[in-house]
DNA sequence: TGACAACATTCGCATATTTTAATATATTAG
DNA sequence: CTAATATATTAAAATATGCGAATGTTGTCA
C-alpha cells in the first residue's frame, strides 16, 4: 500500500535483470538495432541455451521483444530509452572510479567480509 | 581484456547492490540530506540489524558514507547523482507500466517459467 | 513428402549466491 | 556501569546461475 514501496520494488525487479554482465551487455548491442540469437552468442562467446535464458528473462520483463525471420528470431529492445539511461550509469561509475581511484579488488574485498563467506 | 565486458561487469555490480527494495528506498531518502540509522529503521519499519546489512553492503560499494555524531551515526549518498539517475529510472519505469499496462503477475508468472521451479 | 540441418528454446539438475531473522558483539553517552 | 545504538556473525530458506540434453521450429534438399 505505500506507493512509494511498490514503484521501488518494481524498480528493484528491473535493476535486478540487468544485475549481470551479459544481460547488460546484451542490452548495449541491441542499442544500435535488432541482432539475432546466434550472433549473440558469437558475440559473447555464450551458448545459444545460456542466450536464450538472458533473453528469455529480459523478455519476461519487456525490456525486449522477438520478431521472427526464417529459422532466426531478431530481438530489440522495447525501449531505447533504459540503453541511454544504463550508458548514464556507466558515465558515472567511470567518474567515479576515477575520481576516487576505487579498485574494482577493494570493493570485492569489502564486499567478502559483508557476504556470508561460506566457502572457509 | 574486452575493455567492454569489464565495463559491463562493474555496472551489473551496481545493480547489484540497488536490486532491492529497501536500497533502492535507502536512497530515495537520502536524496534529501543525510539521516542516521534509526530514522531509517522507523522510515521502512525494519530492524536495525537488517537496515545496517544494507548499508554496510551499500557502503562497501561506496554509495554511501557515514559520519558520526555521538551515538547517531549519519549516512549520506556520496555521489547525489545516483539519485537523480534512479530516480529517471523510475520515470521511465512509470512510463512503461502506462503505456504497456503490464501487471506485475504477469511479470511474475512469466518468471517462474524461466527459473527452475524446484519447488513442484 | 520425409529426413535432415540450422537455429532457438526449454527442461533437469548441481552448484553457488542472496536474503532474512536471530543472536552475539562492539561502541558511546549519561 | 547500563542503556541505547550500531555492527558483525551465524545459519536457514529462497533464488539465481550455468551446463548439457531434450524439444521445438523452420528451411532445405533428395
Amino acid at each position: 500500500m505505500p506507493n512509494r514501496a511498490v514503484a521501488a520494488k518494481e524498480l528493484a525487479n528491473i535493476f535486478k535483470v540487468l544485475s549481470h554482465q551479459d544481460r547488460i551487455r546484451i542490452v548495449e548491442e541491441l542499442r544500435d538495432g535488432e541482432k539475432d540469437v546466434n550472433t549473440l552468442c558469437q558475440l559473447f562467446e555464450l551458448s545459444p541455451s545460456r542466450v536464450s535464458q538472458h533473453l528469455s528473462l529480459m523478455r519476461a520483463h519487456r525490456l525486449i521483444e522477438e520478431r521472427r525471420e526464417g529459422r532466426h528470431v531478431f530481438y530489440h529492445l522495447v525501449q531505447p530509452d533504459i540503453a541511454k539511461w544504463i550508458v548514464d550509469g556507466l558515465v558515472f561509475l567511470e567518474e567515479r572510479l576515477k575520481t576516487e581511484g576505487i579498485s574494482q579488488s577493494a570493493i570485492e574485498k569489502a564486499r567478502e567480509l559483508w557476504t556470508a563467506d561460506q566457502k572457509k
